[in-house]
DNA sequence: CAGCCCAGGTTCGGTCATTGAACCTCTGGC
DNA sequence: GCCAGAGGTTCAATGACCGAACCTGGGCTG
């Protein structure tokens, strides 16, 4: 946990957000959450994240009240954002974005997020999460995200190949399951 | 830095961001460059973050390019946000701004950002750093930030009693020099 | 129903980051 | 010459993270 005891020290709601948020592996935890990932196996073979500090942040998520956690089987169980953890989307959104366009670097994996429910005919997200054709917020759930095209992506890195990775390469509306 | 070595393993804008943004008290920082402190000791009196920490944060930042070190007096340097460091902006207050709503439990120090230089009149930004009279996406220049009234906020917590703490608590524009 | 597999963990030593305290160095002022 | 303050670095101790190995409980297979 990022500031540790001197959580209370800190007169910030930022600070309070990154409590709970700001450990290493957390944010891209919920990235996957957003993009429909809700299995324990499923984040681990994409995030390459080690068993049991996925255990630790999905549990730390579900005491904040940003994941549930509830069973589709028998003795299995799934992790969804709840309302709070939806509200994150701008926040993500906007920190991946910046990544996308000041550390472009030798990283591929660059994808676009557009409006799939826009009224005007939907565009790739701005800055803040908003939709320049209609110019609202759009919430996740109203969003398609798919990979850029390879003439577009300057990667040059070996794809991942698990199946998460492989189904986001296709066109896919946020928060539907995956993989 | 989260990841570490695993970096290049991941396909994703996000990682990329967090690689720089990620660690302990890296944010914080940033957030207090936003609100126009700029000197070591500055942010040592105000984040309570260790100076061996602080000064290896500062360098991560000055050679990301988000910050940039220049001296104001002979042996005296200040650190500035460069234009990748400003557009950061969305994504730090989309982060504050979710635990600010969020997290709000046992921790004042909550505040609003007016849109001071807005043609409409100017309003406390919503969702994604939106400005809701014109519907821009204000620039931090074009900011005021202060403290909720006391009546507003239901902290409980002794404040801080840094220089830095008690200019906040008055109206001041982002990016001005503090303290 | 014995035996196996899979999802979703926990436990454990080794390694790496963070912490707070102490020490260093340069500049300017008296 | 001496001291103070800014902006560091160094160090031992503590805590977080890592990867590998082990555990558990339900379903399937024969």
């Amino acid at each position: 946990m990022p500031l540790g005891k001197d959580y209370d020290r800190q007169d910030c709601a930022l600070a309070r957000a990154l409590e709970v948020v700001g450990e290493r592996w957390t944010l891209l935890v919920l990235r996957d959450c957003f993009f429909g990932v809700r299995r324990f196996a499923d984040l681990r073979a994409h995030l390459d994240i080690p068993r049991a500090v996925l255990s630790d942040r999905l549990a730390t998520l579900v005491d904040a009240g940003i994941l549930e956690r509830r069973p589709y089987a028998p003795g299995r169980d799934e992790y969804v954002l709840t309302e709070d953890g939806l509200d994150l989307w701008p926040a993500l959104f906007s920190l991946a974005r910046w990544g996308d366009r000041h550390r472009v670097g030798p990283g591929g994996g660059r994808r676009r997020f557009r409006h799939a429910d826009c009224p005007a005919g939907g565009a790739d997200l701005a800055a803040g999460g908003v939709c320049p054709a209609c110019g609202t917020l759009p919430p996740p759930a109203a969003l398609e995200t798919r990979a850029l095209d390879p003439d577009e992506d300057d990667g040059t890195r070996p794809e991942r190949d698990d199946a998460v990775s492989r189904a986001l390469r296709r066109p896919h509306r946020l928060l539907t399951p995956l993989p």
